[in-house]
DNA sequence: ACAGAATTCCCACAGAATTGTAATGTTAAT
DNA sequence: ATTAACATTACAATTCTGTGGGAATTCTGT
């Protein structure tokens, strides 16, 4: 799951980012409501933080594009102040939840969770698919009612392909995904056949049905 | 055990935050009725605490809701006089217990601790698992029936575990719940490789199954 | 207040698990 | 047939966890 993290305090990004990382998030960072806008335009991201008071301009603005653009990204305000009038007006914007600093970094990350919960699995902690089961919370798979042991990587791969079912996802869209933008992934995403083969693997051992077809030049898609 | 304290004095809440993190409680604050309602909204608790007379509306309000969603956690209702009024009213409206300021911390806790017994573990103050008993009153832990002896932090660990049963707790979150609220050291969390470990000799040692499951990456997993 | 005891935390290293890469074989499209 | 995309395999690099020792801190009884 991928997190941008729109905010202009260094100290307090560099914690969100350390926690959520170990939280198995992949965090981007956009110190400026340009920055921001770029980001959005370029990639996609699973949860979207907002500090509404920006130094280059009114954050509110990212959100009013953001909903303007149909994008699907759940979004979580963050303010300074619990300044109630920034915060209707963020939720009658459309974002998804609202957080005041200072906030203790286990519910953020409480909270992401449950915003990515609503947004991509409607709310479900436990997500179902024919002999396939994930326990969100628990970050287990099990197949015919037998855990599977996926890693981290296998684990994320998997929810994303299930999040996307019946759309193919691009190679490119998942290097995206598992791994952040720091490193110029434009022609070395190899390592996803790696990941792609284990997780097969490892649900074909559990007898699971292979729902991971790959798409000759265009990607991965998990049907149904 | 997770409580929610909905106050808005905030020096109060610093010292009640204290002393409950002593008493191991996992606290969790909300100044405003809307904080409140969000927060009871997005998590669960074991027993919320509820000043009536919040800032920015009556906090019966919150009680109603509480109980008309058939919430299940123990309300305890605490008033800045004692007004029998409110009493009467909030005592009608399903709260547990009741206090009036000022009071003694330690009676603030054994009323959680009792609301606590009477809710989740219908007058038992026992909490079990498997062949593991803890006694949350005199926090001692005993396995198949003998005492085991941890410290503190053991203690404590053993707890938060639990209390997330099933659910995976990154190292982040642990240190900040064994570290009381002071400094960041987000960078340091070691210490609980010791703690961890001692734990789990100790519950070995006295003939318990290795319920405590490290997942690579993530965290521990309490797993049952 | 003090010494001694217990606990908590830090460190360094060893071992384990995961991850990405590179080399090689296989399949699909034109 | 030729090229590009994908699969498979094995492994090196990286990252994470467990362990024991011991310094620093906190607790305890006197």
């Amino acid at each position: 799951m991928k997190i941008l993290i729109i905010e202009d305090e260094k100290e307090l990004v560099k914690s969100m980012v350390q926690f959520l990382r170990q939280e198995s998030y992949v965090c981007e960072i956009a110190y400026t409501e340009r920055e921001a806008s770029e980001k959005i335009l370029l990639f996609e991201y699973d949860c979207i933080l907002l500090d509404i008071s920006l130094p280059d301009g009114n954050g509110l603005r990212i959100l009013e594009k953001l909903k303007a653009n149909n994008k699907a990204e759940g979004v979580i305000i963050i303010t300074a102040k619990d300044s109630i009038e920034d915060k209707i007006h963020g939720l009658n914007l459309g974002a998804d939840d609202y957080l005041s600093k200072p906030f203790h970094l286990p519910e953020l990350a409480a909270r992401i969770s449950a915003v990515i919960r609503r947004k991509h699995f409607a709310g479900n902690n436990k997500l179902m698919f024919k002999e396939i089961e994930i326990d969100l919370l628990g970050k287990t798979v099990s197949v015919l009612g037998k855990a599977v042991d996926l890693t981290r990587k296998e684990y994320d791969l998997l929810i994303f392909l299930l999040a996307n079912k019946n759309r193919v996802v691009s190679k490119n869209s998942i290097a995206e995904h598992l791994s952040g933008d720091d490193a110029e992934l434009f022609d070395k995403f190899d390592f996803i056949y790696s990941h792609m083969k284990n997780l097969k693997k490892k649900l074909a051992e559990m007898g699971s049905e292979d729902y991971i077809k790959s798409i000759y030049g265009l990607g991965y898609k998990f049907t149904s």
